[in-house]
DNA sequence: TGTACATCAGTGAACGCGCGTTCACTGATGTAC
DNA sequence: TGTACATCAGTGAACGCGCGTTCACTGATGTAC
């Protein structure tokens, strides 16, 4: 039965929100149409009245994965902020929930094999976290961008190695990164 | 017909040889049984007088993807050794060729979602990675094998980041990257 | 404001397709004598 | 060394399954008068 407008709008953020949680825990091609579509209360076959398309919905999904996962940096630009955001970067809890974590840590590599639409929209969103970073750091202009983009890349590389290797490597690996952080400070 | 038990061992080596380099270019939910024996000049039928079931054969193809990465590295551990092994990695040649690149960087998100046997014995081709770029280092030894982890999870994200994002996002990500490398030595 | 009708969000069955895996078969290899 | 037979690597058709997508249908919503 057809649902008012406002109620369709409802359920077009819930599909949304399904696939940015789905998509980053179990993968693109890991989560289904169908499982996107459970998750946000509805059947598979409504799905066509919101998106053309799987691929469509890859989009929408990923850039509201990193609005969430900006929430803190962008809200808050100072050092503080930005220490914090590394701990949980770096910390069990978001190994363990990649669905409400970093898209980049959790996407990324099927992202690479995807279409090039994906990927500029993509790179905008890792933009937009290297900017975050930078914000919150000193120096000239140009010392904060690739202070920034040096040290996201270690914190996505620490979580994709933690995240894909035995428990003992991954504390240790996390750790590591921990301290290097320390360090610097 | 039968093949030679010689025959039999080459056919062997050859579709962990494709498998290997396949699944790193396509994924391992990627690159299907089929595309790999085809590269490997048989037919899919004949997969499973080698192999149980395709989860072992991605065991098999990481393990051979980890030796042929490290090869440079372990027959080697000079402090320039490791110099050309970041440069290389850093490399727009490493980028647009995954299927002969880091297993860590073109594989390590599906390892995540896969069994822990696979996350074991890709935990123990991180081990050799860091324990490679640990040799030659300077300092300690736990001082050095920090700063190994560290420097590979930092190559790592470069990687995923930039094979991720749009041209302009990439060369900027590997050339931070390259540049941090540079002021560290 | 009421009424008649067109619209369309959501449902659930169905589609074609590619996948991992199984199987009957072939014929050269390896072995027992 | 030669022969007869069992083994088994490789082939290609077939299987069951889940996927993305399509479609006919339903009935409440939105709109024209």
């Amino acid at each position: 039965m057809r649902v008012s407008r406002e109620e369709k709008d409802k359920s077009h953020a819930r599909i949304i929100a399904s696939a940015s949680r789905l998509f980053r825990e179990r993968g693109l091609g890991g989560a289904s149409v169908g499982d996107v579509m459970l998750h946000a209360g509805l059947t598979h076959g409504g799905f066509y009245k919101h998106f053309e398309t799987k691929d469509g919905l890859a989009e929408s999904a990923m850039a509201a994965a990193f609005s969430d996962f900006l929430h803190l940096l962008e809200t808050d630009n100072s050092h503080e902020a930005f220490v914090t955001f590394r701990a949980l970067y770096l910390s069990d809890g978001h190994k363990a929930n990649p669905g409400i974590g970093c898209p980049v840590a959790a996407l990324g590599q099927e992202v690479a094999r995807g279409a090039d639409a994906l990927k500029a929209s993509f790179g905008a969103g890792v933009n937009r976290v290297v900017s975050a970073i930078a914000q919150s750091m000193k120096g000239s202009a140009s010392a904060r961008r690739t202070a920034a983009i040096r040290e996201f890349s270690m914190l996505v590389g620490a979580m994709v190695i933690a995240r894909a290797s035995d428990d003992a490597t991954a504390k240790e690996v996390l750790a590591a990164c921990r301290e290097g952080a320390r360090d610097a400070h």
